[in-house]
DNA sequence: AAAGTATAGTTGCTTATACAACTATTTGCA
DNA sequence: TGCAAATAGTTGTATAAGCAACTATACTTT
């Protein structure tokens, strides 16, 4: 009963649903990352070191957790941190318990940044989120991801 | 009645869910990457860009239009397309009404490439994918984004 | 039909990122 | 205790992507 659909993988629902996924994601962050680029000089990623730092009681993370949470390479999060530390929006502090290790903190000046992109970027997503998704399926978009993204 | 929550716009439902996309897609993307690197030596925008191309029925595309179904910019599409071009995946061919356009279209060793690529794909999604979503909320999820993906 | 404007694609240049090799420190084990 | 293996972070190098300037072609307007 059901179509040919089958025999051309390229059609297949899961891989469709993962191109949607990285299709939506990629329009997405490129509207952001204009917007943060144009009313704050922040890039999206230096935006996200920002806010995963806030997230965190302590305002700090360890390198690798800081890698960890934007998902890039320990090199490439070497550099961003010295780019956010040249801007003065981090701080890097020594680990008292492990000379290895190295704290990264958002700075008063950090903090303030973030607050700027944050109002961006909630306008942004009042526009591109609030626009075209209720709460309740915002909810249920949250509850999809979590289990997607569960590692 | 609501907690505190709301004072701290980091923590806003809709910045959490839009951390949530962003994380999911860069952690999935990442492990795909990986993956299409090792089995096939085939990184994954290329991987992208054949897809598009198969997925019309004339298996080809101008430029400007592969440019915008992958998300690049056309200055990264001309170099993503003299690579493959190179290897031999895709040809350049001329546009017999437009001579400023060029239509990129997938060769044999291209579909062939591809169809490895998929197989690999394939695996790769029924682990990351399959085992974690039903097939009811494989179809929401793809519902969900599309409408997010509105353009 | 000519001139000006818009569009398609490429190229020079800059930059952000990954990867692998390296240093410094810590942990485990013999 | 001391040596081996693991871990944290940085650095050299390569590469992929974006942007802006450019060329070539097509469209529009008078």
């Amino acid at each position: 009963m059901s179509s040919k659909t089958t025999t051309c993988p390229s059609g297949d629902e899961k891989v469709l649903l993962f191109g949607l996924l990285m299709d939506t994601n990629a329009r997405l962050t490129k509207g952001l990352n204009e917007v943060l680029e144009k009313n704050c000089e922040l890039p999206l990623a230096s935006f996200d070191a920002l806010l995963q730092l806030r997230r965190v009681d302590s305002g700090r993370l360890k390198m690798n957790e800081l890698a960890d949470a934007i998902v890039h390479s320990t090199g490439g999060t070497t550099r961003l941190i010295d780019r956010l530390t040249e801007a003065g929006l981090v701080v890097r502090e020594q680990c008292p318990t492990d000379r290895r290790a190295i704290y990264v903190a958002i700075t008063a000046a950090g903090n303030q940044k973030l607050d700027e992109a944050l109002a961006s970027h909630l306008d942004f997503l009042q526009e591109t989120m609030a626009g075209r998704l209720s709460e309740g399926e915002r909810e249920s978009l949250t509850s999809l991801l979590g289990k997607l993204n569960a590692h």
